[in-house]
DNA sequence: GATTCGCCCCAAAGCGCTTTGAGTTTCGCG
DNA sequence: CGCGAAACTCAAAGCGCTTTGGGGCGAATC
């Protein structure tokens, strides 16, 4: 079924009908019923490419996901953040479309992706405190929101962030109240914008009480359950062994939490958790009572807000860019206590 | 830059230009190389919407993912299955189109992705026993390809599916191997056809040495960290408890762990687990050791195998349908041993 | 040397839609 | 009853590509 064929069927020319579908003020309440009607009961939708053609615009927006070939990951949060991108999209006659690349040719990939109009915007994911696709995307003129920010750029641009350095601040100090004095800091790849940002918050706060940061306590990697563990365990072994981690991740921190128990020790008694939390449909930090004490912030709500953020930008590119800067929930769970006394410095 | 322009910079007609750049062979091998060269020094690439208007292809593949709306819960295992597909996809110049949707309205959501010609084909996920999709398919003609599949259909059709019958089959014989006898099995929602196999893998391994299931052992429920914690407590608690747990899927298996460590047993001594491992990227079993025994097959390379087959359906639509069964590996971890002679029966 | 054949290349139609610019009714008013 | 404005409707161009159906030209064949 087609515009010609519909039209048709209706008795109109195709002109009317596609006015009628679109809502311009031309065609008579009764005769767009009409053809409304006829639309549905044939099933008729225009077709995508025809419609894209004749009005420049691909009504579809694009989330380039990066894949470390290295460690061949996909970032658990994604799968949420585009669920919630997602409704957006749906609400707007928007489609989602997705491309993966590997560490490298992400240029190449950008550049394509203008280069046949596939897209009319994209998402940008996992910022880096560098990060060379924002002078990208403003050369080649592809419309884009960030999912994070870029601290080391200048001129503004729209993004949605977490308060990645207040969460993280608040989080020690949080411990820091409960006496810990030697906090571990498994965060994520510092290169990463979030992650720089996180560590800042963690430095902070312990000079602003008058404590130093022991570079031997703190890590930088992808966030895996493992990387939780492994680490974990080496600090565990330390003579002077920290009483208290300080987590990026869920998934990390169930690898601390592992580590921690098979060392004999009690999670929350002996040593002490915070982690952050990225609310994940799946991943729930417990039922009720909270597993880990941790920094919440939903990732979900993040996608829908930043697509709809996206979508205003391409309907109205004069508007001044938009910014939201989210703040983060410490929930209190059972993975926190006082320092034990026999650890007390 | 488009397809005009660049056969005027050229001084081509536009169909040589067009037939240069598709492998057509009425052009000559030098004149093909300077139109390839042109082409990428102007970073040329054919308009999508255009080429797919005069091919009537879409060159894309649709993704629909249910998001259950009870629990807003995106499937964990959907990011490494795009992965894989994304590399098939990215090698034969398809792009993936994802769309959301919650229950209810998939069949709308179908045939408006047929109707609006917004894809070749689609990617089945989430597989039910009964399941409607593939007739409402059949009829509207859309191309498809089922990861799983759906035991009540009787005809044909494309699918790649893991034996989960003999995989949990396997694993439960290597449970009573160990001596146990009191088995809980954590299955997925059994609406789901993959949990539907495995119950049946459990209780035929039962059947086969004469030992009987309990239905108090046995749950079906979405696969959350939380269901594992919540059932594998109760459980725990039991006059006459469990020895094992057969769990689907390792998000589960660790929130089981979390009880079993919370009532002061030890995982793999106490009491053993066995789970399905998907093999998720962000979410290694263990790096080196496996922290659970598992039966394990990667999800990734299910993605990036079944968009073959669909793209190789797509392009040969006569073919008989392909159909791929992947069999588990059960790996060895130290979450399983054998019966503790305390409870021995 | 004329004719045919291959090899290249070209103009133009058509994919299904939106949108411009130009009719055609219909209705109210003088 | 006639005229002009308002309210509708229409034919056709154009979006950027692929592909059909011809040519033109040099080399091979008779």
């Amino acid at each position: 079924m087609n515009l010609r064929e519909l039209s048709e069927i209706l008795g109109l020319s195709q002109t009317t009908v596609s006015r009628a579908l679109n809502g311009y003020p031309e065609v008579s309440e009764e005769t767009r019923a009409k053809v409304i009607a006829a639309a549905q009961a044939h099933n008729y939708s225009p077709n995508l490419r025809a419609r894209g053609l004749a009005t420049g615009r691909a009504q579809a927006i694009g989330h380039v996901i990066p894949i470390s070939t290295r460690h061949e990951m996909v970032n658990p949060i994604f799968g949420d953040f585009i669920a919630g991108a997602g409704e957006a999209y749906a609400a707007r006659g928007y489609q989602m479309v997705l491309t993966t690349v590997g560490d490298g040719d992400e240029e190449g990939v950008y550049r394509n992706l203008k280069a046949r109009g596939a897209v009319d915007g994209v998402i940008i994911h996992a910022p880096r405190v560098e990060d060379p696709r924002l002078e990208l995307l403003d050369e080649i003129g592809l419309p884009y929101a960030v999912h994070g920010r870029v601290s080391s750029r200048k001129t503004p641009y729209t993004w949605l962030d977490v308060n990645n350095r207040r969460a993280f601040h608040r989080a020690t100090e949080f411990l820091i109240d409960l006496g810990h004095r030697r906090i571990a800091l498994l965060n994520g790849n510092e290169t990463m914008d979030f992650a720089a940002r996180r560590r800042a918050g963690f430095e902070a706060a312990m000079a602003d009480r008058g404590l130093g940061t022991d570079p031997a306590l703190m890590f930088s990697e992808e966030m895996t359950e493992d990387y939780g563990y492994r680490v974990a365990r080496r600090c565990l072994e330390m003579p002077d062994r920290p009483t208290a981690f300080l987590v990026s991740s869920l998934i990390t921190a169930l690898g601390v939490r592992r580590a921690i128990e098979e060392a004999g020790l009690r999670l929350g008694r002996d040593v002490s958790v915070v982690t952050h939390d990225d609310a994940l449909s799946y991943l729930a930090n417990g039922a009720d009572i909270p597993i880990f004490t941790a920094t919440r912030s939903s990732v979900r709500d993040a996608g829908r807000q930043l697509a709809t953020m996206l979508l205003d930008r391409i309907a109205d590119p004069d508007q001044p860019a938009q910014t939201v800067l989210l703040e983060a929930e410490l929930v209190v769970g059972r993975s926190t206590g006082p320092v034990p006394l026999t650890q007390e410095s």
